[in-house]
DNA sequence: GGAGACATGTAAGTGGTTACATGATTTC
DNA sequence: GAAATCATGTAACCACTTACATGTCTCC
């Protein structure tokens, strides 16, 4: 789903800043959506042309904060584009792509990789965790729930599997 | 990790056709990775003219398969490539954002992309166990494993959490 | 009045996808 | 000899990232 839809959904509730829209992707929604500003900008300015969005400067300065407002026309593109939404979901991993090719890297690489995951995915469960659940929709608490699950099933594998390939690999190599 | 890195990294044990290389992507690194023509074949042509990769076509006429061997180079920047890979991983879900706004989606829509999820990460992991996990290196199997730790995971919660929700909006719409 | 968070925006580049065009080889 | 699969490639486009440039507001 392109950046563009997922304002679209931010701003049904309340009028926002660009920058607050930012901000609510990459923590409420931060574990399968991203934005940054260099998209975030032409996206809101794309809306506007195409009229799914109306902004203006707050205050009477010429530059400044600028609330961006969803129209009818927005809704309605808003929900024509969430449901042609597929069940579509795609992981891009360098983690798994490097632990592939392994064989090429020392041992101390791939304590190093596996450790790494680890940590982030911990850090990652720390702030789902931080999340205010309780003033969530089903909908999102599900997303956060999903999202929980499988970084959990991640968690124990590395910490089981994980750390047994490491003496696995290094009895392979020093035998 | 860019395309380009993985193909040396397919390269490595043996020469291999542009077809081929996209073949075994999008199957044995498939959990992680994807391919497609428009973005292989340039980015095999980028490999030649840094001289990472070799190549020439099989056969006599001018026209037919090219076979892509690695060179010491692309050995070289491999490695290099490798060590350099973050334990970086992204999840988008397509799914996860139609569910964060499925307050604006009727209980038939929920449904069918509940649905549609769970038949699609049960096609994975079929996929998954298909795979010749007997002749693969333990780095390899890992990938796998760790894939399909996560699949398992989604499958159960999807079935568990993922039913429950639909009677839990049901009741909250007609009530 | 300085630091840091809040805020908007652009330009260049990246790493692809999609659709198309073409031809060779194998199998029935 | 038709259909399917194997095979190579290009052009147009897409959605985004990175880096930069700039300015405002709030708190100490």
């Amino acid at each position: 789903m392109k950046l563009s839809t997922i304002c679209l959904g931010v701003l049904l509730p309340n009028p926002r800043t660009g920058y607050e829209i930012q901000r609510i992707i990459n923590t409420s929604l931060g574990h399968f959506q991203h934005a940054s500003f260099g998209a975030l900008y032409p996206a809101l300015g794309a809306l506007e042309a195409e009229k799914s969005v109306r902004s203006e400067r707050a205050g009477s300065t010429g530059l400044g904060k600028r609330l961006y407002e969803i129209t009818a026309l927005g809704r309605e593109t808003f929900q024509n584009r969430l449901r042609e939404a597929s069940g579509g979901e795609e992981l891009r991993s360098d983690f798994l792509a490097a632990m592939y090719f392994c064989e090429q890297l020392s041992l101390d690489d791939i304590t190093r990789l596996i450790d790494e995951r680890l940590y982030r995915q911990r850090q990652e469960r720390r702030e789902l965790l931080a999340l205010p659940l309780a003033s969530m929709s089903d909908g999102q608490r599900l997303t956060v729930r999903y999202a929980l699950a499988m970084k959990s099933a991640a968690i124990d594998f590395l910490q089981g599997e994980g750390r047994a390939i490491e003496t696995a690999i290094q009895r392979e190599r020093y035998q």
